[in-house]
DNA sequence: CGGCCTGTTGATGCGACTCAATTCAGGTGG
DNA sequence: CCACCTGAATTGAGTCGCATCAACAGGCCG
């Protein structure tokens, strides 16, 4: 029993040693973080926490997808941020005595690692390097943000789809150019939700882009063809 | 000479002591970042630092009024957040390695504090108190650019409007109740730059609003007469 | 007084959401 | 192995919110 306790640490701390978050961390302080850290799994579909809940700590995930989504009452949903492996999620709310500003909701079955919040704070203050890396990641995240705030604002679905495109491609590749193939997370109609569209929407979108000859559409997958006009077409507003 | 630099640099200490940032802070540390942090003064209209330009370092506003806005080619714009005495902004840059992620425009003359990045750096990493604080101002900033996303992207104008209203009262007064008056921020044109619209549409829906016996609006100032039906409007979403 | 900026009001057009019908793919059970 | 069911994707027609364009009124200042 204490033997296997004492194993399973050593693999969590195995874990978070490739976490980005806890990048440039001493041993000594990832043998803490591991041992407050707690595994818990979802199914698909499960909701991992609810908007406005008061926040218990914050979540690293290790396998799986999740999306953090925004909805309105009559079911219709914005998704603000997909969270795949390596990536933490729920951090914001454990630092500003806020609620959780989202719902959290399990694409596939996920395991993830859970940081209680007060542990978690109290290592903190111990850790100069692990709260630089924190705000780090939170500065990004905002970065993120506000990014997308210009594309509901300013731009239109097809701006917005072009920019989704380009990214995921270079997120992929490294670069973009002609003939470079990316695909789509999950299912298209939860990339409207994250586009801030409707699938229908999206749908006539991609079918004029492909019309238009700057991609191809093949299942869930696309092809890049025109990755110039694509550029041009990120860029345009309302207007 | 140097006894006007030593005596700034009491006068700068005093001023930081009242900064939320830096509440908790000891007084050794406040007179480091007293002695770090530069006074800088921006005339009305004027850009204190543009979108894309690598961070040298962050700012508290003093005195004044300042905007954070994405722009568009054409010249539409968004406004990011409105940032008061005593707030800091572009926080963020600082931490992620990123570039300012929007532009900020002084709305009125402003007096600022700036922080440079090297030394401020350098300093936090002695002080988790500062750390700390830091974080929470960042989780802040992003539960509110979250709202501001879901408000994008699943409410209307009016309902935008409506929270805003309610928002701004509960700042002003502490509560929602009717009888109780609020003010715009600068001109309407700003605020419907903030809202995510544009003047024509606020004012329109202002009408509305007083037309629905929502509101009374007398110049710059709003009247809150049916804050049951305003809240609702604000739940409203776009169906 | 004449310019300028802000705000208001009207007419029009466009983008995108809604609703509805259909097809398609995948998984299940008989 | 095929019929069936369910959820996703596509396509068309209609509607709506809101941006655009344009004209005009009021306040402020040189």
């Amino acid at each position: 029993m204490d033997r296997t306790a004492k194993e399973d640490t050593g693999v969590k701390q195995q874990i978070l040693r490739r976490i980005y978050l806890f990048s440039g961390i001493g041993e000594a302080d990832l043998s803490t973080l591991a041992r407050m850290a707690v595994k818990k799994t979802f199914p698909r579909q499960a909701t991992i926490f609810s908007e406005g809940k008061e926040a218990q700590g914050f979540y690293l995930l290790i396998t799986g997808q999740i999306k953090m989504v925004k909805s309105s009452l009559e079911g219709k949903e914005y998704i603000i941020r997909l969270v795949g492996p390596g990536e933490s999620f729920a951090e914001a709310a454990v630092f500003g005595e806020i609620p959780y500003p989202a719902t959290a909701i399990a694409l596939e079955d996920c395991l993830t690692l859970f940081f209680p919040k007060g542990p978690f704070l109290q290592h903190l203050a111990a850790s100069p390097a692990l709260a630089r890396n924190m705000l780090a990641t939170l500065s990004r995240l905002m970065f993120h943000l506000t990014k997308q705030l210009e594309d509901l604002s300013l731009k239109e679905v097809s701006a917005r789809l072009a920019r989704y495109i380009l990214e995921r491609c270079q997120h992929t590749h490294g670069e973009i150019a002609a003939g470079l193939q990316c695909e789509l997370p999950t299912t298209k109609t939860q990339l409207a939700a994250y586009l801030g569209t409707i699938s229908e929407t999206l749908s006539r979108t991609l079918s004029r882009f492909k019309s238009l000859g700057l991609i191809e559409v093949d299942k869930g997958k696309i092809t890049i063809v025109d990755p110039v006009a694509l550029h041009k077409m990120a860029q345009g507003n309302k207007s």
